[in-house]
DNA sequence: CGCATGAATGTGACCGGTCACACAAGGCGC
DNA sequence: GCGCCTTGTGTGACCGGTCACATTCATGCG
């Protein structure tokens, strides 16, 4: 190991080989693995590599072959649950498999500023993974050039495509319905929807799940709340809620929301689950915790992360089959803030 | 503007200089700004860009000039709602200077595992940002080898370094204190502490401004109790916590771990605010709409990861002067879930 | 024994930029 | 009219790897 404590330039292959007296093609064998390459000199190529502390420089690796083991992600936010987790998930897979994870944030839907953004992924070199939950990542998706390798995460699509399209999703139609039909179940005459902000679409996926399980049971459908991200749109949302003697069970488009409109409901004196139900969606880590704990369904949003980088790795290298992604089946997670409607209803 | 649909290989500034008729030292000086160029030659080889589509290539760049503009921002953790929004300022700068944001996560606080990581971290070039607000960050801060810029996330210091140290911080001893003088004010005997995982040092310091508010007011002083970052930790403590009757005010590491306490609290039938206050750290989102809403010190984190970023961008560029980052005031926000102690205690 | 074959290694060009320096043309002072 | 400085531009080397091809030497086979 080199012990001097100068900060000197890194060792070069040109330097492992002049110390191990071979050329530098040769200490690119070895590095490498290239098989012809005899054991004793290899031996020697070795030492000399781990005498000098040589590692191999990134951006010039990236620079010669093109390949560059490195994948940004385009994403309109960090801090949301589910976006932070697939980003986790993301982060994991890709540094098992020695890749650098890249991130940048689509703060503005407008145009101008998704291409900016693209741009500067495109030119970071390497695959792109866009999280297209959001207007945003939509255009993002939209954006990136033909040509290069990319990966979106999208809502789930109303025709599953060919599957060989670089994308994936959770099944969130499928949780809306389930969590809709747990609703309906418990004797409720039908389910109100706060929503979060589509994609971009008519019809979220969340939203066509609660209206067909809606329809399945000949429940009315009433208009969809549209609301924000955050508690705060809950908030809003649940305090017109409240207001209407005749709702007696809320899906919410994500926790958060929930988390809001179960304090617009204690605020408008409204118990629950005794008056209202509300359901979230997500299962983030602190629903389990509010009182009343949060029914709600999960999500695996950190083996989505995984299952796009995955994809993109196989875009990117011939080798690992792109095996289609395994959809996962979404849990519903039955907890305190279900139940049957009042008696009276 | 390229319009053939052909995936070609992007223009270089060669393929540039021959478009524009000139050599193509002149393209670059063109890109970089060089006053020397006369107008209508600078003129002819914008039009060859343009048209081109030419977009200078970052992987050579970084290559020949030894210069990345890429930030690298290592952290144990990237949902967790603190190190999510420092992230996110640190992004947020580092797009508005045109820097590349990495991220990599320490999974484990391990030696080897975070030497990797920093070793990773270190390949790819450009600055390093390290979270330490736990084991695993603090590890990483000290493995980075010397000569690397790099700026810390830190606690705050016991003693204020010398002013030119690279690090940040938010002053959450000071949030500490003031939640606990808050607490305190109300008329509670003492103040019990339910604390996240130091991030090395015995005292960690919001347990230090915990300490010194109970100190000053003469307050017996309880042992903390140990716990994780999440709800289910702070569900534990509480539990614990609740069983002592003479247990009126506890303050929590951070927000979720108040969440988890207020949980256990309802579910050991104790009224809050009524029978114990409950004061959190953070501010983070869902906080407000809690049912008791929770009272709790908001701190900039978002603002710290900016000045982070800037201090590290003073580091790389002798051009912005590195003003010692400002330390915001932490602010007390007193929500419902504190309030005085009940009349018997 | 001569030659094709393959293993082990070396040489030069290249990726797309930057940097140091050379060089021609024009303006100015003397 | 000469030298000198400034402006505008071009040439070659270099950053640290990879790639395509050349070269050397030992081996197998007709």
């Amino acid at each position: 190991m080199n012990v001097t404590g100068h900060t000197r330039r890194p060792a070069s292959i040109r330097d492992v080989a002049t110390a191990a007296g071979v050329s530098y093609q040769t200490v690119s064998r070895v590095i490498n693995g290239h098989p012809s390459v005899r054991p004793s000199t290899r031996e020697r190529v070795l030492a000399a590599i781990d005498e000098l502390g040589f590692r191999r420089n990134a951006t010039a690796l990236a620079l010669a072959s093109g390949r560059s083991r490195a994948v940004t992600v385009l994403t309109a936010n960090t801090t949301h649950y589910g976006y932070a987790s697939i980003l986790q998930g993301i982060e994991e897979a890709a540094r098992a498999a020695s890749y650098a994870v890249g991130i940048g944030v689509l703060e503005s839907a407008e145009d101008a500023a998704v291409a900016a953004e693209v741009q500067r992924a495109a030119d970071a070199g390497g695959g792109i993974i866009v999280i297209a939950y959001d207007p945003a990542g939509v255009r993002a998706l939209g954006a990136v050039p033909a040509g290069l390798p990319v990966v979106g995460v999208v809502e789930t699509p109303a025709t599953p495509p060919g599957g060989d399209r670089p994308w994936v999703w959770a099944d969130d139609r499928e949780a809306a319905y389930q969590a809709t039909r747990h609703l309906l179940s418990l004797g409720h005459a039908t389910v109100h929807y706060v929503a979060i902000p589509s994609s971009t679409r008519r019809t979220s996926a969340r939203t066509g799940g609660w209206r067909q399980a809606l329809k399945e049971a000949g429940a009315p459908e009433p208009r969809p709340v549209q609301s924000s991200w955050g508690p705060a749109g809950g908030h809003a949302a649940g305090l017109k809620l409240a207001k209407d003697q005749s709702v007696t069970a809320i899906l919410c488009g994500n926790d958060d929301l929930a988390l809001g409109v179960l304090r617009a409901l204690h605020e408008s004196g409204r118990s629950v689950p005794g008056e209202v139900s509300v359901a979230g969606f997500d299962d983030a880590p602190h629903s389990a915790f509010l009182t009343p704990s949060l029914t709600t369904v999960r999500l695996d949003f950190t083996g989505l992360g995984r299952s796009a980088f995955a994809l993109l790795h196989g875009v990117l290298e011939e080798s690992a089959p792109v095996a289609p992604h395994p959809v996962s089946v979404p849990e519903l997670v039955v907890r305190e803030s279900s139940g049957p409607p009042p008696a009276g209803a």
